[in-house]
DNA sequence: ATGTATGCAAACCATTTGCAATGAC
DNA sequence: GTCATTGCAAATGGTTTGCATACAT
Protein backbone atom coordinates (compact mmCIF):
# COMPACT_ATOMS: atom_id res chain seq x y z
CA UNK A 1 0.00 0.00 0.00
CA UNK A 2 1.05 2.91 -1.08
CA UNK A 3 1.79 5.95 2.01
CA UNK A 4 -0.29 8.14 0.11
CA UNK A 5 -3.21 5.64 0.53
CA UNK A 6 -2.12 4.97 4.10
CA UNK A 7 -2.85 8.52 4.91
CA UNK A 8 -5.79 8.16 3.18
CA UNK A 9 -7.75 5.12 4.95
CA UNK A 10 -6.50 6.61 8.19
CA UNK A 11 -8.08 10.05 7.52
CA UNK A 12 -11.20 8.15 6.66
CA UNK A 13 -10.92 6.12 10.06
CA UNK A 14 -10.57 9.45 11.96
CA UNK A 15 -13.82 11.05 9.96
CA UNK A 16 -15.77 7.75 10.40
CA UNK A 17 -15.13 8.23 14.51
CA UNK A 18 -15.79 11.82 14.51
CA UNK A 19 -19.07 10.96 12.81
CA UNK A 20 -19.98 8.62 15.32
CA UNK A 21 -19.23 10.69 18.36
CA UNK A 22 -21.69 13.10 16.92
CA UNK A 23 -23.95 10.65 15.59
CA UNK A 24 -23.81 12.31 11.69
CA UNK A 25 -24.76 9.98 9.13
CA UNK A 26 -22.21 8.25 6.90
CA UNK A 27 -22.96 9.38 3.39
CA UNK A 28 -21.14 7.99 0.27
CA UNK A 29 -20.82 11.74 -0.55
CA UNK A 30 -18.97 12.23 2.82
CA UNK A 31 -16.50 9.88 1.80
CA UNK A 32 -16.49 10.82 -1.48
CA UNK A 33 -15.55 14.55 -0.80
CA UNK A 34 -12.79 12.81 1.73
CA UNK A 35 -11.17 10.89 -0.53
CA UNK A 36 -11.10 13.25 -3.33
CA UNK A 37 -9.69 15.94 -0.34
CA UNK A 38 -6.88 13.59 0.04
CA UNK A 39 -5.69 12.77 -3.67
CA UNK A 40 -5.50 16.77 -3.91
CA UNK A 41 -1.62 18.53 -2.90
CA UNK A 42 -1.22 21.22 -1.81
CA UNK A 43 -4.34 24.01 -1.47
CA UNK A 44 -7.59 23.88 -3.44
CA UNK A 45 -11.03 26.05 -2.95
CA UNK A 46 -14.53 24.89 -3.73
CA UNK A 47 -14.76 25.87 -7.23
CA UNK A 48 -12.01 23.52 -7.86
CA UNK A 49 -13.05 20.33 -5.31
CA UNK A 50 -16.48 20.94 -7.02
CA UNK A 51 -14.98 20.59 -10.63
CA UNK A 52 -12.52 18.00 -10.07
CA UNK A 53 -15.14 15.98 -8.55
CA UNK A 54 -17.40 16.47 -11.46
CA UNK A 55 -14.30 15.55 -13.27
CA UNK A 56 -14.44 12.09 -11.59
CA UNK A 57 -17.85 11.51 -12.29
CA UNK A 58 -18.48 12.13 -8.74
CA UNK A 59 -21.83 15.50 -8.72
CA UNK A 60 -22.20 17.40 -5.00
CA UNK A 61 -23.55 20.19 -5.03
CA UNK A 62 -21.69 23.45 -3.74
CA UNK A 63 -23.90 23.49 -0.36
CA UNK A 64 -22.65 19.87 0.33
CA UNK A 65 -18.86 20.49 -0.12
CA UNK A 66 -19.20 23.83 2.19
CA UNK A 67 -21.62 21.66 4.70
CA UNK A 68 -18.79 18.82 4.53
CA UNK A 69 -15.61 21.12 4.71
CA UNK A 70 -16.79 22.25 7.93
CA UNK A 71 -17.06 19.27 9.27
CA UNK A 72 -13.66 18.24 8.00
CA UNK A 73 -12.47 21.88 10.01
CA UNK A 74 -13.94 21.01 12.71
CA UNK A 75 -12.53 17.23 13.06
CA UNK A 76 -9.24 19.08 12.21
CA UNK A 77 -8.87 16.72 9.09
CA UNK A 78 -8.24 20.27 6.81
CA UNK A 79 -7.82 23.90 7.55
CA UNK A 80 -8.39 26.40 6.02
CA UNK A 81 -6.14 29.87 4.38
CA UNK A 82 -7.64 33.32 4.07
CA UNK A 83 -4.51 34.60 1.45
CA UNK A 84 -7.03 38.28 1.01
CA UNK A 85 -8.59 37.55 -2.02
CA UNK A 86 -11.40 36.65 -0.68
CA UNK A 87 -11.93 32.99 -1.76
CA UNK A 88 -10.81 30.47 1.59
CA UNK A 89 -8.28 28.17 0.30
CA UNK A 90 -7.94 24.23 2.07
CA UNK A 91 -5.68 21.98 2.15
CA UNK A 92 -5.56 18.00 4.06
CA UNK A 93 -3.63 18.17 7.42
CA UNK A 94 -3.68 14.67 8.53
CA UNK A 95 -0.87 14.83 11.46
CA UNK A 96 0.21 18.95 10.47
CA UNK A 97 -0.49 21.31 12.80
CA UNK A 98 2.15 23.73 11.65
CA UNK A 99 2.01 25.44 8.22
CA UNK A 100 4.89 27.96 6.75
CA UNK A 101 4.02 30.23 3.53
CA UNK A 102 5.78 32.53 1.65
CA UNK A 103 3.62 34.62 0.07
CA UNK A 104 4.89 37.20 -3.08
CA UNK A 105 3.48 40.46 -2.06
CA UNK A 106 3.86 41.27 -6.14
CA UNK A 107 2.49 37.67 -7.85
CA UNK A 108 0.56 36.11 -5.22
CA UNK A 109 2.22 32.91 -5.55
CA UNK A 110 2.65 30.89 -2.12
CA UNK A 111 4.84 28.66 -1.28
CA UNK A 112 4.75 26.19 1.64
CA UNK A 113 7.90 25.03 4.22
CA UNK A 114 9.01 23.31 6.99
CA UNK A 115 11.46 24.58 9.40
CA UNK A 116 12.27 23.21 12.68
CA UNK A 117 13.63 25.84 14.35
CA UNK A 118 10.83 28.34 13.85
CA UNK A 119 8.09 25.09 14.71
CA UNK A 120 10.41 25.29 18.01
CA UNK A 121 9.91 28.51 18.84
CA UNK A 122 6.42 29.09 18.44
CA UNK A 123 5.50 25.93 20.22
CA UNK A 124 7.09 26.73 23.04
CA UNK A 125 5.90 29.99 23.35
CA UNK A 126 3.42 29.87 26.53
CA UNK A 127 0.62 32.00 26.83
CA UNK A 128 -1.43 32.89 29.99
CA UNK A 129 -4.42 31.39 29.69
CA UNK A 130 -4.22 29.74 26.31
CA UNK A 131 -3.88 26.30 25.09
CA UNK A 132 -1.92 26.04 21.61
CA UNK A 133 -3.41 23.82 19.06
CA UNK A 134 -1.66 24.66 15.91
CA UNK A 135 -0.04 27.74 14.11
CA UNK A 136 -0.11 29.46 10.77
CA UNK A 137 3.03 31.35 9.72
CA UNK A 138 2.64 33.63 6.66
CA UNK A 139 5.88 35.73 5.47
CA UNK A 140 5.92 38.30 2.76
CA UNK A 141 8.11 39.14 0.54
CA UNK A 142 9.13 39.27 -3.31
CA UNK A 143 10.03 36.20 -5.03
CA UNK A 144 12.79 35.81 -7.27
CA UNK A 145 10.71 36.49 -10.43
CA UNK A 146 9.45 39.60 -9.88
CA UNK A 147 12.37 40.89 -8.33
CA UNK A 148 14.17 40.24 -11.75
CA UNK A 149 11.07 41.90 -13.66
CA UNK A 150 11.43 44.91 -11.42
CA UNK A 151 15.08 45.46 -12.05
CA UNK A 152 14.73 45.14 -15.60
CA UNK A 153 11.45 47.24 -15.53
CA UNK A 154 13.43 50.05 -13.29
CA UNK A 155 16.97 49.77 -15.82
CA UNK A 156 14.50 50.27 -18.58
CA UNK A 157 12.74 53.65 -17.16
CA UNK A 158 16.35 54.99 -16.30
CA UNK A 159 18.04 54.29 -20.14
CA UNK A 160 14.88 55.99 -21.13
CA UNK A 161 15.49 58.86 -18.80
CA UNK A 162 18.90 59.57 -19.68
CA UNK A 163 18.01 59.51 -23.40
CA UNK B 1 3.41 66.23 21.82
CA UNK B 2 2.07 62.41 22.51
CA UNK B 3 3.93 59.75 20.59
CA UNK B 4 0.44 58.58 18.75
CA UNK B 5 0.41 62.21 17.71
CA UNK B 6 4.20 61.82 16.60
CA UNK B 7 3.23 58.67 14.66
CA UNK B 8 -0.01 60.39 12.75
CA UNK B 9 2.11 62.78 11.96
CA UNK B 10 4.65 60.51 10.81
CA UNK B 11 2.13 58.49 8.94
CA UNK B 12 0.39 61.49 7.35
CA UNK B 13 4.26 62.38 5.90
CA UNK B 14 4.72 58.95 4.32
CA UNK B 15 1.01 59.21 3.02
CA UNK B 16 1.63 62.57 1.30
CA UNK B 17 5.18 61.26 -0.25
CA UNK B 18 3.35 58.20 -1.55
CA UNK B 19 0.57 60.23 -3.10
CA UNK B 20 2.72 62.65 -4.43
CA UNK B 21 5.38 60.07 -6.22
CA UNK B 22 2.41 58.20 -7.86
CA UNK B 23 1.05 61.77 -9.21
CA UNK B 24 -2.50 61.18 -6.82
CA UNK B 25 -4.76 63.77 -5.30
CA UNK B 26 -3.65 64.87 -1.81
CA UNK B 27 -7.96 65.08 -0.83
CA UNK B 28 -9.27 65.95 2.42
CA UNK B 29 -10.64 62.83 2.56
CA UNK B 30 -7.72 61.28 2.27
CA UNK B 31 -6.05 62.71 5.56
CA UNK B 32 -9.47 62.35 7.01
CA UNK B 33 -9.32 58.49 6.30
CA UNK B 34 -5.91 58.32 7.53
CA UNK B 35 -6.08 60.23 10.77
CA UNK B 36 -8.96 58.40 12.13
CA UNK B 37 -7.54 54.83 11.20
CA UNK B 38 -4.23 56.18 13.10
CA UNK B 39 -6.93 56.77 15.94
CA UNK B 40 -7.77 53.30 15.97
CA UNK B 41 -6.22 50.73 18.70
CA UNK B 42 -6.11 47.04 17.09
CA UNK B 43 -8.10 45.62 14.36
CA UNK B 44 -10.47 47.25 12.51
CA UNK B 45 -13.22 46.55 9.41
CA UNK B 46 -14.71 48.67 6.59
CA UNK B 47 -17.97 48.93 8.52
CA UNK B 48 -17.04 50.08 11.96
CA UNK B 49 -14.19 52.59 10.41
CA UNK B 50 -17.77 53.80 8.01
CA UNK B 51 -19.10 53.96 11.62
CA UNK B 52 -16.60 55.71 13.71
CA UNK B 53 -15.86 58.26 10.80
CA UNK B 54 -19.66 59.23 10.87
CA UNK B 55 -19.66 59.43 14.69
CA UNK B 56 -17.18 62.01 14.25
CA UNK B 57 -19.31 63.89 12.16
CA UNK B 58 -17.52 62.91 8.66
CA UNK B 59 -19.25 61.29 6.02
CA UNK B 60 -17.11 59.01 3.67
CA UNK B 61 -18.70 56.65 1.16
CA UNK B 62 -17.68 52.99 1.50
CA UNK B 63 -16.40 53.07 -2.05
CA UNK B 64 -14.08 55.35 -1.09
CA UNK B 65 -13.06 54.10 1.94
CA UNK B 66 -12.28 51.15 0.19
CA UNK B 67 -10.40 53.03 -2.68
CA UNK B 68 -8.10 54.55 -0.10
CA UNK B 69 -7.67 51.23 2.04
CA UNK B 70 -5.89 50.02 -1.21
CA UNK B 71 -3.65 53.14 -1.43
CA UNK B 72 -2.72 52.89 2.23
CA UNK B 73 -2.04 49.08 2.04
CA UNK B 74 0.54 49.61 -0.92
CA UNK B 75 2.22 52.37 0.99
CA UNK B 76 2.45 49.79 3.59
CA UNK B 77 0.75 52.38 6.23
CA UNK B 78 -1.94 49.73 6.96
CA UNK B 79 -2.15 45.68 7.39
CA UNK B 80 -4.56 43.26 5.95
CA UNK B 81 -5.83 40.65 8.07
CA UNK B 82 -7.85 37.75 7.01
CA UNK B 83 -8.89 35.91 9.97
CA UNK B 84 -11.74 33.28 8.57
CA UNK B 85 -14.81 35.07 8.81
CA UNK B 86 -14.44 36.77 5.17
CA UNK B 87 -14.18 39.95 6.65
CA UNK B 88 -11.22 42.11 6.19
CA UNK B 89 -9.78 43.39 9.36
CA UNK B 90 -7.40 46.43 9.06
CA UNK B 91 -4.76 47.84 11.06
CA UNK B 92 -2.39 50.73 11.59
CA UNK B 93 1.03 49.45 10.74
CA UNK B 94 3.55 51.77 10.80
CA UNK B 95 6.82 50.95 11.58
CA UNK B 96 5.69 47.24 12.08
CA UNK B 97 6.78 44.71 10.15
CA UNK B 98 5.50 41.62 12.13
CA UNK B 99 2.59 40.98 13.46
CA UNK B 100 1.63 37.91 16.08
CA UNK B 101 -1.57 36.47 16.81
CA UNK B 102 -3.22 34.23 19.08
CA UNK B 103 -6.98 33.15 18.08
CA UNK B 104 -9.36 31.00 19.94
CA UNK B 105 -10.83 28.26 17.95
CA UNK B 106 -14.24 28.31 19.81
CA UNK B 107 -15.01 32.18 20.46
CA UNK B 108 -12.64 33.65 17.98
CA UNK B 109 -11.16 36.26 20.53
CA UNK B 110 -8.15 37.32 18.90
CA UNK B 111 -5.07 38.57 20.96
CA UNK B 112 -1.79 40.30 19.81
CA UNK B 113 1.40 39.77 20.83
CA UNK B 114 5.54 40.83 20.24
CA UNK B 115 8.24 38.21 20.57
CA UNK B 116 11.42 38.91 20.54
CA UNK B 117 12.49 35.03 19.67
CA UNK B 118 10.19 34.43 17.10
CA UNK B 119 10.68 37.31 15.38
CA UNK B 120 14.37 36.55 15.28
CA UNK B 121 13.99 33.23 14.48
CA UNK B 122 11.58 33.71 11.65
CA UNK B 123 13.69 36.78 10.13
CA UNK B 124 17.00 34.75 10.11
CA UNK B 125 14.73 32.06 8.02
CA UNK B 126 16.74 32.68 4.85
CA UNK B 127 14.51 31.20 1.40
CA UNK B 128 16.23 30.69 -2.08
CA UNK B 129 15.10 33.66 -4.30
CA UNK B 130 12.87 35.43 -1.54
CA UNK B 131 13.31 38.60 0.09
CA UNK B 132 11.90 38.89 3.14
CA UNK B 133 9.51 41.63 4.10
CA UNK B 134 7.11 41.19 6.80
CA UNK B 135 5.22 37.98 8.35
CA UNK B 136 1.98 37.33 9.98
CA UNK B 137 2.02 34.89 13.20
CA UNK B 138 -2.02 32.93 13.54
CA UNK B 139 -1.26 31.09 16.39
CA UNK B 140 -4.51 28.83 17.24
CA UNK B 141 -5.95 27.70 20.49
CA UNK B 142 -8.41 27.57 22.90
CA UNK B 143 -8.58 30.37 25.45
CA UNK B 144 -9.31 30.22 29.30
CA UNK B 145 -12.83 31.20 29.09
CA UNK B 146 -13.59 28.53 26.73
CA UNK B 147 -11.45 26.06 27.86
CA UNK B 148 -13.88 26.59 31.65
CA UNK B 149 -16.96 26.71 29.64
CA UNK B 150 -16.21 23.75 28.40
CA UNK B 151 -14.84 21.48 31.04
CA UNK B 152 -18.38 22.68 33.02
CA UNK B 153 -20.28 21.55 30.29
CA UNK B 154 -18.70 18.41 30.33
CA UNK B 155 -18.84 17.57 34.27
CA UNK B 156 -22.49 18.42 33.23
CA UNK B 157 -23.11 16.01 31.15
CA UNK B 158 -21.43 12.88 33.12
CA UNK B 159 -23.19 14.26 36.02
CA UNK B 160 -26.49 13.73 33.96
CA UNK B 161 -25.00 10.27 32.68
CA UNK B 162 -24.44 9.43 35.97
CA UNK B 163 -27.58 9.92 37.25
C1' DA C 1 -9.85 73.76 -17.94
C1' DT C 2 -8.67 69.01 -17.15
C1' DG C 3 -9.21 64.76 -15.45
C1' DT C 4 -8.99 62.41 -10.87
C1' DA C 5 -11.74 61.34 -6.69
C1' DT C 6 -16.07 61.00 -4.61
C1' DG C 7 -20.87 59.23 -3.65
C1' DC C 8 -24.51 56.54 -4.82
C1' DA C 9 -26.60 52.57 -6.51
C1' DA C 10 -26.24 48.54 -9.06
C1' DA C 11 -23.49 44.49 -9.96
C1' DC C 12 -20.65 40.78 -8.49
C1' DC C 13 -19.69 36.52 -6.45
C1' DA C 14 -18.35 33.39 -2.54
C1' DT C 15 -20.99 31.60 0.92
C1' DT C 16 -25.33 30.67 3.45
C1' DT C 17 -30.08 29.55 3.81
C1' DG C 18 -34.84 27.53 2.86
C1' DC C 19 -37.18 23.82 1.44
C1' DA C 20 -38.71 19.67 -1.00
C1' DA C 21 -36.92 15.14 -2.09
C1' DT C 22 -33.78 11.46 -0.93
C1' DG C 23 -31.88 7.92 1.69
C1' DA C 24 -29.10 6.38 6.21
C1' DC C 25 -30.46 4.54 10.36
C1' DG D 1 -40.82 5.29 9.49
C1' DT D 2 -38.04 9.05 11.05
C1' DC D 3 -35.26 12.74 10.47
C1' DA D 4 -30.56 14.07 8.87
C1' DT D 5 -28.57 15.04 4.41
C1' DT D 6 -28.68 16.31 -0.22
C1' DG D 7 -29.53 19.38 -4.31
C1' DC D 8 -31.32 23.28 -6.16
C1' DA D 9 -32.37 27.99 -6.20
C1' DA D 10 -32.89 32.13 -3.82
C1' DA D 11 -30.98 35.18 -0.34
C1' DT D 12 -27.13 37.36 1.96
C1' DG D 13 -23.53 40.52 2.50
C1' DG D 14 -18.76 42.16 1.82
C1' DT D 15 -16.50 44.17 -1.98
C1' DT D 16 -16.23 46.06 -6.68
C1' DT D 17 -17.87 48.65 -10.54
C1' DG D 18 -20.21 52.31 -13.46
C1' DC D 19 -21.31 56.72 -13.91
C1' DA D 20 -22.63 61.53 -12.95
C1' DT D 21 -21.01 65.19 -10.00
C1' DA D 22 -17.53 67.62 -7.38
C1' DC D 23 -13.16 69.41 -6.80
C1' DA D 24 -7.71 69.20 -6.62
C1' DT D 25 -4.41 70.59 -9.76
Amino acid sequence: MESSDKTKESAKQTFTEYLNKNKLRKTPERFAILDRIYSINGHFDIESLYCYMKENNYHVSKATLYNNINLLLDCKLIIKHNFGDNISQYEKSYNTHTHNHFICTRCGAIKEFSDINIKRTIQSKRIKNFTQLSYSLYIYGVCNKCQTEQEAAEQKKCVKTRI
